[in-house]
DNA sequence: GCCGCTTGGTGGACACCGTCCACATTAAGC
DNA sequence: GCTTAATGTGGACGGTGTCCACCAAGCGGC
C-alpha cells in the first residue's frame, strides 16, 4: 500500500499526433508506463468525479491508448479503480502526516499530544473538504479488491494508524486514562469522518463555509469531551 | 418529504404474459401506478445492490412497460434514483421512530432519555447493518435534487428530527447540560453515521459479527462519556 | 543469425445503459 | 363526438465495460 507511486498529475497527455501520416503511433511505451499512466488519468478523474468518474475508457483515451490496452494491467475495471483508490487514501495520509508534522512540542508533553490529536482531525477534515473527489474515492474501494492490513515491520501510515499512534501519546502524556484507551480510536475515527461524509456528499452538503468550520469545531470538541 | 408513501414491496411484477397471442399488453394502468411501480421497482433494486443498482431500463422492465415510459414520470434516471432515495430514508425514520417507541418510561424521566437516546443509535446502526443497500441509498440523494427542510408545522420525523427531540428531553431530565446542548446533535449524529459507514462500505466492512457489535457499544459509549 | 515465446498494443464486436425523437393510443373535457 | 393532453411504444444514438482474434516488438536459447 505505500508501494503507491505518488504519480505526477497534469501530464497524462497522450503522445503529441504526428504531423505527417504515420501509422497509428504504435511505438511501445517504457515499461509500466501505461499502468502508471492510467492510474494517474483515474487519479485525474476521480478528483473531480468522484470514484463513478473513473471510467476506463476514458483513462485510457487520456494515455493515448486504446481501451484494451488497459486489460493488459489490470483485470477489469475494478482493479484499476481499486489502483486509484489506494493512491487517494495515501494521498490522505500523506496530508494527515504533514498536518501532525506541523504540530511543535517534544514527544510527551500533554499540549503537544493534543493539539497532534486535533492536527489529524483537522488535517482529516481538510481533505475532504478540500478533494472532495479523493476523499470519496479513498473509501469507495471495490469489494473484491479491498487492501489488507499493512506489512507489519513499517509503521502504520494508515490514518488509523497515525490516530492510534498519537493516541498512544495522549496515554503516555498522561491525558489519556489507560483504562479508556481500548478502542477509542474507532469513535474518534467514526466521528470525524461521520463529520466529513454528512457535509460532503451527505445531507449536510452545500451549508455555508462557516458553518461547515463550526460543524468541524463542534466534532473536535466533543471528541475533547469524551477524552476528558 | 413525508409525501412518500410506503409502497408494499414485492409485487412488482409485470402483467402475467398473455396465453394466447395479444397485442403487447398496451394497456394502460391506473393513475400513478407505473411511477409507484418504478420506485419500488427502485427500492428492491436498491435493496441488494445500492443506489448504482437501480437501472432505469431494469426498473421498467420489473414494472412491464418499456423504458421510455419511465420518461412520463420522471425527468431521468437521477429524479427517479432521488425518488427512491427520499423512500430509504423514510424507511430509516421509521425504524428509527419505532425503536424509540419501544422505549417505556416517562417523559422526562432520566432513564427512559437515555434509553431513548441509545435507541435512535441503536436502530440507526441495526439499519445500516440489515439494509446496506438502502442505506446507502438513503444517503445518496443526487445533487440536484436534495429534498429541503420538512414542511414546518408537522414534527420533524427526519433522523436528525428524531435525534434532537430526544437530546431536548435529556435537557429537560437533567441529564444534558442545557448550555452544551446547542449543536450537539451533530457530533452525535457524524460519530453513528461514521460507525454505520466505516462498518459498512468502508475499510471496517467485513469485520465478524462480535467486533462489529463492539464497535456499536464502543460508540454509544462514547457518546454518553462526551454528554456526561 | 535465426526461432519461438512472452508481453503489450490494436481492431472489431457485443450487450447493456441513459436518453431523444416521432408516433400511436387511450382517457378526459368540452 | 371531437379535441387535447397524458401516457405508452418503437427505433435510434452515443457511451460504457468487456471479450476475441490478431499482430508487433522485445527477449532467450540455439
Amino acid at each position: 500500500m505505500d508501494g503507491v507511486h505518488f504519480v505526477i498529475l497534469g501530464s497524462v497527455t497522450a503522445s503529441p499526433p504526428a504531423t505527417e501520416h504515420r501509422p497509428p503511433e504504435r511505438r511501445r511505451r517504457p515499461r509500466g508506463a501505461v499502468r502508471e499512466g492510467l492510474v494517474a488519468a483515474g487519479l485525474e478523474l476521480a478528483r473531480t468525479g468522484g470514484p463513478d468518474a473513473v471510467v476506463l475508457r476514458e483513462a485510457t483515451r487520456m494515455v493515448g491508448v486504446v481501451p484494451n490496452a488497459a486489460y493488459r494491467h489490470f483485470a477489469d475495471r475494478d482493479e484499476l479503480l481499486a489502483a486509484v483508490c489506494a493512491a487517494a487514501m495515501a494521498e490522505l495520509a500523506g496530508r494527515m502526516a504533514a498536518g501532525v508534522a506541523r504540530v511543535r512540542g517534544r514527544h510527551g508533553d500533554p499540549a503537544a499530544a493534543r493539539g497532534r490529536l486535533a492536527a489529524i482531525g483537522t488535517a482529516y477534515l481538510e481533505f475532504a473538504h478540500a478533494e472532495p473527489g479523493w476523499f470519496a474515492t479513498a473509501f469507495a474501494v471495490p469489494q473484491q479488491h479491498a487492501y489488507g492490513a499493512p506489512r507489519d515491520g513499517r509503521p502504520d501510515r494508515s490514518p488509523l494508524g497515525q490516530l492510534r499512534t498519537v493516541l498512544d501519546e495522549l496515554v503516555e502524556a498522561g491525558v489519556l486514562d489507560p483504562q479508556r484507551r481500548d478502542g477509542i480510536e474507532y469513535p474518534i475515527w467514526a466521528a470525524v469522518h461521520g463529520t466529513a461524509v454528512l457535509a460532503g456528499p451527505g445531507p449536510l452538503r452545500g451549508v455555508p463555509d462557516a458553518t461547515r468550520q463550526h460543524l468541524q469545531e463542534l466534532t473536535l470538541s466533543f471528541i475533547g469531551c469524551a477524552l476528558a
